[in-house]
DNA sequence: TACCAGGATGCTA
DNA sequence: TAGCATCATGGT
């Protein structure tokens, strides 16, 4: 067992956090982690200093020090991103109707112990092809049948109130070799195709994470999106929560919210939402409708605007802005 | 029943 | 390049 004093890491946020979907919490305190053929459980334990708790990574020195360190990005300074964050919210608040710097400031305070994970591309490829148009549980259940048709059988070490076996993340290999139809009764739906495609197409091209860290974040980006079934967001993703490129911005629905709801002025939001009345002749208008006045582009141009000053971590304040994001979601649903 | 979900694709203009 | 319909499936 490896125990360390960590500052600004909670697991219960990471778990619910949206990027990681084989995350578990069997008895309160302790986690299990599953990445590739590799399971991890956890204990956290209160610290003595502010801010800052004990952690019990059941695995030996090796095996932490080779993957689960950097997985859980333990290297980083997140101490230093707050402060920046902070420090940002400070001297823009006034700018854009204060709501941009307040959002900012509590999404911040609520994000800040979430560690953005490093898995593994493949892994995330698969996962993020399934997350389209699903919700969470809905993911997470895919993914759990997935690997236990196609993933590597392991045996529990230390039996006990665990099951005593469990399956690792299926490979290229075995989704490919079951052929276009060895993914029926999933309920993966449409998304059978992309899975079958993507791993033929992975192994055609050897692909590797090394091969990977040796491209650009835009040329990785590009290449993602060349797989059937993968498009900006799902290659925004695969490069921030596999690849390890921490300036990746994921826009997804949630997001799309945030960047429409805080940070346009109101002016142009009332200039867009007239606009979008008189075209589709209501007053009623979809929520959904309203997010998409505003194109990919718009966006963009929006984080480049507002987020500049997170150049190199602008992933990291994503990931907290949008775990913010649903956990009051969530809350409102109580 | 209708609508939505951490979207992507293919077609049309 | 933008706008739109369509793609399965489960949940509310």
């Amino acid at each position: 067992m490896v125990s360390r004093e960590i500052g600004y890491f909670n697991l219960r946020k990471i778990m619910n956090s949206g990027q990681i979907f084989r995350m578990y919490e069997p008895e309160n305190g302790r986690f299990v982690v599953f990445s590739g053929n590799k399971r991890l459980e956890l204990c956290e334990r209160t610290g003595e200093s502010k801010g800052n708790g004990y952690v019990d990574f059941y695995c030996s020195q090796k095996e932490f020090e080779e993957y689960w360190e950097d997985y859980f990005d333990l290297k980083r300074d997140y101490g230093a991103i707050v402060k920046s964050a902070e420090e940002h919210c400070r001297k823009s608040a006034g700018i854009n109707e204060m709501r941009g710097a307040e959002f900012l400031k509590n999404a911040c305070r609520y994000g800040a112990d979430i560690r953005v994970l490093k898995q593994n591309v493949w892994e995330m490829m698969i996962s993020f092809i399934i997350s389209q148009q699903k919700q969470i549980p809905s993911i997470r259940k895919c993914i759990e049948a997935l690997c236990e048709r196609f993933g590597e059988k392991h045996v529990t070490e230390d039996m006990g109130t665990q099951p005593d076996f469990w399956h690792g993340f299926p490979s290229a290999e075995a989704i490919a070799a079951a052929g276009p139809d060895g993914l029926k009764g999933l309920s993966l739906g449409y998304r059978e195709r992309y899975i079958y495609e993507t791993a033929v197409k992975y192994l055609t091209d050897g692909l590797t994470d090394e091969t990977i860290r040796e491209m650009t974040a835009d040329e990785a980006k590009k290449y993602f999106c060349s797989f059937t079934g993968i498009g900006n967001k799902v290659a925004d993703c695969i490069c921030l929560f596999g690849a390890g490129f921490t300036d990746a911005f994921p826009i997804d629905v949630h997001i799309k919210d945030i960047l429409y709801r805080e940070f346009v002025p109101y002016e142009r939001q009332i200039k867009l939402e007239k606009s979008l009345k008189e075209r589709l002749k209501t007053e009623d208008i979809p929520r959904k409708k309203l997010l998409e006045a505003l194109s990919y582009r718009d966006y963009l141009q929006i984080i480049d605007n507002d987020f500049s000053a997170f150049n190199g971590v602008k992933g990291i304040i994503q990931q907290w802005i949008f775990a913010y994001e649903i956990s009051r979601i969530r809350s409102d649903d109580k």
